[in-house]
DNA sequence: TCGTTTCGGTACGCATACGTATCGATGAGT
DNA sequence: ACTCATCGATACGTATGCGTACCGAAACGA
């Protein structure tokens, strides 16, 4: 898709010969997850990887020593934090807000975890970069806004529901493509913490 | 001739076998539901399986005709209704009961949809006896305890959470390995369902 | 007892992918 | 303008796995 005209081959940029710069290196990272989505961590090639990016198999291995340390360095770079910057004030707000935040990467996360699937727990190193750049941090910004919510006083702090908290999220997040086959979307997130998580924290 | 007793069946004939027995068929399916779980869908070998079960490859060619028609009768077989025996007679016990039950399979079947991860995205047919086989009959047995509790009035036909208690169930399962590292077990199980299903359903 | 069936073992062809090596082309610094 | 580092292309060696073909041997039925 999106194939570029026929040029002639003095004609058009497209021809990349200098050295790799950063935003470069992020087409290289976002090529191999988005293939890694469509096709699965096994399925996914160097040499695919090149071509998609119209680099060569040197290029990627003059850089990353093998795949596993090239997609490593891809789920590094890709580390957000997309839970971070919430604080409404209340808990229920902040849950809502963060229901919201996650039905617009729902797809993309839910289905590169799922991709990785089997290989996480194949390669230490892999499970290890995939964790901590990905999966520790939401965790950790999820109970930052529970922490919040029993300072002020909203949740008791040995509520019993609170340690499932993260769990429930992240679980209904993941398990919606395998049994309606669509992914999770705000909507459906915002309606589950309000019909679910609220009522099991007791806050209504 | 018969010098050697070898008479019994089932006295560890080593050498040859006869025509596939149901059994028989049986140690191929456990044999690939085994190596999928272990090492991912991907890196499943008909060689593997048919080395860890001591017949030939061709033994395995002339049954299914190709690894992944073979798989997916390996997933049919092993369909099972687990929450399907249960009725405690009301909507709590039956989920309590059911978290107990799912406690006792979680490793195996979490691992295996886990390692069936992307395959069950990228071919058609295996999704869909992964479904009708594992996914579907174990969600319709939850409905019907759902649909139970609703008519003996336990909790109202249009209560809100009703419809996320599936996805919190098999969600919470599921994402157990990914946040802790370890399976959930029938105590983790029976915890949630009592400190967050029951109270979101409210039910106490 | 004898023939038919099916098994287990193995070799083969084909395809794919990893990772390496080589070589010409080209951009960047001086 | 010249040199050097790096890029892109490509060929190569190795390994692996799918699926097929063939063969001798063992089991089952008549």
């Amino acid at each position: 898709m999106t194939s570029q005209a026929a040029d002639g081959p003095e004609t058009v940029a497209s021809s990349r010969r200098s050295k790799i710069t950063p935003e470069r290196e992020r087409e290289f990272f976002d090529a191999v997850l988005d293939q890694i989505r469509e096709c699965g961590y096994d399925s996914v090639t160097m040499e695919g990887v090149a071509a998609s990016t119209r680099c060569s198999k040197s290029t990627l291995y003059r850089q990353w020593k093998t795949k596993p340390q090239f997609v490593a360095a891809a789920l590094r770079a890709s580390s957000r934090v997309r839970f971070g910057g919430i604080d409404t004030g209340s808990l229920a707000g902040d849950l809502c807000e963060a229901a919201r935040a996650a039905g617009d990467w729902s797809g993309k996360d839910t289905r590169l975890l799922q991709s990785l699937g089997h290989a996480i727990t194949a390669d230490h190193a892999l499970k290890g970069v995939l964790r901590e750049a990905l999966v520790d941090p939401e965790i950790a910004a999820l109970q930052e806004m529970l922490r919040r919510g029993v300072e002020r006083g909203e949740v008791r702090a040995d509520h019993p529901a609170l340690e499932y908290v993260p769990a429930m999220m992240f679980g209904v997040l993941r398990i919606r493509p395998v049994l309606t086959g669509q992914y999770a979307d705000a909507d459906y997130l915002v309606g589950f913490v309000e019909a679910a998580v609220l009522p099991a924290l007791g806050l209504t």
